[in-house]
DNA sequence: TATAAATAGGATAAAATTATCCGAAATAAA
DNA sequence: TTTATTTCGGATAATTTTATCCTATTTATA
């Protein structure tokens, strides 16, 4: 469904998040060993989400990755799932005509178009804040 | 959402279908023509799908691809999709975790489940046959 | 100011997916 | 039986995705 760099890109901004509601940073590696993912490649995925403004890094000593407590409950996945794979996967046409078009539509746009509109719905109103939430109170996990 | 080789397959199979209702055999030239994809990665789908018996094929002079006419019903879309993807699309782990369970869900197992149901459902509910018979109509297309 | 710790980012490398090429095998028709 | 046509299948190549490595830059603290 998504990238690897997407479910990585998911998990590291729950964790995240999770820390920094305890006020504290995160490093890569950290990072990836909570979540199980290479390391480097976690680190390059954190830059993207960095330039999109999903998560905030501090260089230097004493810095590392966090997110505004506040502005967590204001991060939805959609957001996340934007900065690594792009919309294609709920905007784009589901058979790869060049774009999803009501006018010239593909076999499967009908029968397709209730299950994205789910899943961009889905995106757009799960806040990073519930995720967080569940995984703090040990209902779901982010490995294994 | 799926791979280019599991696009392709969708549409060979519906081209396939139509032509099959003339009695006509087609050829993967004929078919990467009219579904606009590379032939010979083309002819690689359609093993895929011969062996997995959703499309048959004849071969020598004269030969071709085809679809038994009163097969064409009963092929599921998810048939195709689980001959060439495999079925992780809907019964994977949305975050990648080694299995979807519900007694360790990954942060977004509860919110995926209706989604990837939609798509499970919709994927098992829908035969080449009606897919097959919009393009034949004129109200849908496998290619632009 | 020097040092240590941390992210940024460029250069590669490995693996998976997508795509091409060509000869072998099968088969219908001449 | 020969020929032309067509799928099958192995080998290879190109591209994209995933992953690693190393150095530069930044920054808090000693
Ligand atoms: S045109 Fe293919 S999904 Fe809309
Ligand atoms: S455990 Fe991740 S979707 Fe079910």
């Amino acid at each position: 469904m998504f990238s690897k760099a997407c479910e990585y890109g998911i998990k590291a901004s729950i964790f995240i998040a999770i820390k920094s509601y305890d006020g504290k940073r995160v490093s890569p590696k950290e990072i990836s060993k909570e979540i199980d993912s290479p390391q480097a490649f976690t680190a390059k995925i954190l830059q993207a989400l960095v330039k999109n403004e999903v998560v905030n890094s501090i260089k230097g000593a004493y810095g590392g990755f966090e997110i505004e407590i506040n502005k967590i409950k204001t991060i939805k996945l959609a957001q996340i799932v934007n900065a690594i794979d792009g919309d294609n996967i709920y905007n784009g046409c589901g058979l790869g005509l060049h774009k999803c078009d009501e006018n010239h539509p593909c076999p499967v746009h009908d029968k397709f178009k209730s299950v994205r509109e789910g899943l961009k719905d889905m995106l757009e109103n799960t806040s990073l804040e519930e995720l967080a939430l569940n995984i703090k109170s040990g209902t779901s996990y982010l490995k294994i």
